[in-house]
Parts: C-alpha cells; structure tokens; sequence
DNA sequence: CGGAACCTTGAGGACGGTCAAAACAGGTGG
DNA sequence: CCACCTGTTTTGACCGTCCTCAAGGTTCCG
C-alpha cells in the first residue's frame, strides 16, 4: 500500500465527474486539514455518533461502512477505497446512522468543516463536485440493494469483484493485474447478504471455473468477461465516464494498460 | 388521493432538516414549473435515458423507481411518496441507472433545471437544503441493502411497512390510522427481494398474529410497538427529527393524533 | 513456538423459491 | 346489469439454495 500524502489524485477524481478550472483545484488543495493514521480494525464513526467537525478523505487503505440489525447480524453497506471522502454527509446532519471501520492501517486527510462549508459557500464548482461524489454513492447503493435482492451467491460475489476491481483502477491502486482485497471471507459475506461459508464456496467455485485466481487476499481475474457476464457487471452505474453513456469502451477490463 | 397543487408541504419537509428562512421559502414557491399528469404504470425515466431538463417534484400519487438484472428479474430500491423530488441528480448526471414508474395516478412538478440550478447557486440554504434531501435518501438506501441482506422474510416486510408508515404520515397523507399502499404484493417482493408467493403468506401470518389489518390495499396497523420490533425498525436513519438524535419521541407511532 | 484469527470441509436442515391451479376483484363493453 | 377479461391474490406440493453447526487445517503474528 504505498504512501499517497497528496489530494492530487482526489481532485482529479472528482474532475473526472465534474467540470473544475484550475482556481477549484487549487482552493480544493488548498484546504486545511491534518493526516491521521488509522490502525486497522479501529472505528472512524460510531453508529449513533454526533457528526464530527471534519471530514476525512482516505489517502491510503481501505475502510467499510456498516449497519447491525437488533440482533447483532452484521450489514456491510459500503466499501471504501482511496480518494473516497467519508460523510460529507456530516456536514448537514447531526449523527450518524451507520458504523465506519478501517479495514487496513488507514491514512486519512481530516478536512476541518467550516474551512469546507465555507468553501462550499463560496464556489459552486467545489460545492457541485462534491454533491456529485455523493449521488454517486447512492448510485452505488442502489446497485448493491439490486445485487442483494436479486442475484444469487455466485452473481454477487462475481459483481462484488467486478466494483472493487474498477473502482480499485480508479483509484490507481491495481498492481500486476491483481488487486489486494483486505476483507475476509466473514466480511465479504457481510457486503453480499451471505454466509462467510458460502462465500467461501463459491469463491472456490469461481477459481475452478477459472474466472479469477486468489493467492492469499490478491485477487487476479483470470477471464474478465466471463465474470462481468456472470456478475451481470455493468460499470455505467458508477458514473465514471460522463462523457459516454452508452459506450462499450466502459466493458472493457480494468487490468488492460 | 387529494390534489396537493403547491409546493408548500415540499418546502415544510425541507426546511424540517435544514434551515430555512423566508425569502429562501418564497424563492423555491416561486420556481417556474409545470404541472403535469402521469397515469399509473407509465414511466417517468427509463434507465439508460439522458437527464431530462427538469426535476419532477410528486405533488400527489406515489411511484417507485427500479433496476432490473440480465435475465430480467427487477429490484425495486425505492418507493416514492408526495413531496418527494425525483432527481435532483438529473441536475448534475448526465444519465439515469435506473427507471421510474408511476404506482398510482400521480401529480408532478416539473421544475427547469436552469431555474433550479440558478437558485442553487444564489441561495446556499436552499442548496443545502436541497442536498441534505438527497443524503437522507442515500441513508434509506442503506437502510434498504441492511433490510435485505440480513432480515428475514417477517421483518423486511414488517420493516417497509414501518418505513411506508412513517413516511406517509410525514407526508401528510395517513387517514384514519390507515394508509393506502398502492403495491402489489409482486411489487412488495421486488423491493424485498422476495416472491409475490413468499410476500403473501408473510402478509396472512403478520394479519394472522395481530399485527396488521389489510382490507384491499389499505394497511392498518395494530400493534405498533410489535411490528417496530418485528421489522426492527429504528426510524433514526430517516433524520426527520435533527433536533433529537436519541429520542424516544421518534419510537411513536405514525398513527397518533 | 504458541495462539488467535481465518479458511476449509462435511452433514443436515430450513427458509424461501418454483410451478401450477384456482379463487377473486375490478374494470369494460355489450 | 350481466358477461367477460385481465391482473391479482391465495393455496398446495415440492424443491434447491443457502444456512447452521461443528470440527479440523492453515496462516500469520507476536
């Protein structure tokens, strides 16, 4: 997991959606804020929790959103990656209706809210950036709501791969045509709706039909179309190609240079 | 379904989440719109669609929006009550990743973009106001993947009734301790990811221990405090009330007076 | 070297799905 | 006002995907 201090390649991100000259960029940039280090397995948000006064951008690592049932069953409803700003949200609500958890040593950017707020207030362009960020997560969201209603344990795992491996691309974290997925089987289960044994076969399942290849927590996807087929994955719901609604380079693998 | 032509329950629920004063009031009452019919069943956006020019605000009727999988099985992720505004994300997102159908006859506000974007950048309590809207709705799409990943049968459905109650009476639109759902018990599978078959039998054994009443598509509930419990539903995640995070007042029935 | 967390595998069970048919409701047109 | 048609609800029988429980292996880290 290397080192990424800067907030360059958020910037671009968020570019990417939506239009921001060079002043967004820099004012953007030039926002206040203190990198933390986060330990793995500790809590960034606590269901229940008054909002923070900052939000924090991951910078490095991998983190994941939660919900419990009464029961204590255990939702993951989120998988965060690099360049993800956690709860914006927090600067209009008072507390949080969800757990956030490091899934690696985290490196965040903590972004003091009025310092944020006020540039909300002050540029349009930063404000529309950033509220596209938020549409689409709930883009995501609806996907995963589809993904857990309506496919089987093999789509969902196959879909499950299919996002993190673009969004992973994204975030120019995919090395060697592989990807390093920091969640066990109990946590993958989690995200799915499914059990962490059955996840366990089907992740078998996959590797025997040679879609993708595990060693340890890497990831390499052996046959990128056959699983896009079998996790009926379609990338458009990630809105990471405004210009081209349609187009089929949006298919292609996130493993090609 | 009374005819609700004005704006002024929409610009009530808004300013309930996010301050609103006055002149913020009027500006929105006195966006260009036009009010337009839709029957039942038609569709408002089909996934795939390009943004439309105008957010539809529902003035009365309800609607839900869905996706649908390869082989064609459909999940719906949200269902839509007055005063909600349809795709404040049209503004910013140059296509749809889902479709909208109406339920019922339904009243809508068609809003110009141009004019609403105008606002927005003039007027930053509505723009807040405006995107505080959409992060309540990301939160009952969490809530929703929570649902349907790791409640059983009883309590999801136990569960949308709950968050159809609430939402109706916040709404305004509960009469005499009784709400219409105009869903059929397919429709209710869809956004459960259950069968019609499964949503049925589920209804009688809820009917059957004395937890609701059905008579057609009219939903009473008996025994509020038991069906909360039975689809452990904490309405918390809906932020209509920022005043009070951990209020017991939020466990209240939608049927009191 | 020891322990904890995680992965793997097996056997059995249950929740919810599938398929199919019949009852019912509501609207339309004769 | 009845006859019809279509969409919806209801019920039964059977089945399969995924869960549960449990034990043994493996990996990783202190």
């Amino acid at each position: 997991m290397q080192s990424r201090p800067t907030m360059d390649s958020f910037i671009r991100r968020l570019a990417l959606r939506s239009p921001l000259d060079e002043a967004d960029m820099a004012a953007i940039a030039a926002l206040p804020r203190t990198k933390r280090e986060i330990k793995a397995k500790s809590y960034l948000i606590r269901e229940g929790d008054k909002s923070h006064a900052f939000c924090s951008l991951i910078l490095s690592g991998m983190a994941y959103r939660h919900k419990l049932t009464d029961q204590g069953a255990r939702q993951i409803v989120a998988i965060h990656v690099p360049d993800d700003l956690l709860d914006p949200q927090h600067l209009f609500l008072k507390f949080a209706d969800y757990s956030v958890q490091a899934l690696t040593t985290l490196e965040v950017a903590d972004i003091d809210h009025s310092a944020l707020q006020d540039l909300i207030l002050q540029n349009p362009a930063v404000a529309r950036a950033l509220w596209v960020d938020g549409l689409v997560d709930s883009a995501i969201y609806r996907e995963w709501v589809l993904n857990i209603g309506r496919r089987d344990a093999r789509s969902r795992i196959a879909h499950l791969l299919c996002e993190m491996a673009v969004r992973m691309r994204a975030a120019g974290v995919i090395e060697d045509s592989r990807f390093y997925l920091p969640m066990t089987q109990e946590q993958m289960g989690d995200a799915t709706g499914l059990t962490s044994v059955h996840v366990n076969r089907t992740l078998k399942a996959l590797t025997a039909s040679g879609l993708i290849e595990q060693t340890g927590r890497w990831i390499g996807i052996s046959d990128w179309d056959s699983i896009r087929r079998v996790g009926d994955f379609n990338p458009l719901y990630l809105h990471l190609d405004q210009s081209a609604p349609q187009s089929e380079a949006s298919l292609h693998s996130p493993f090609m240079t």
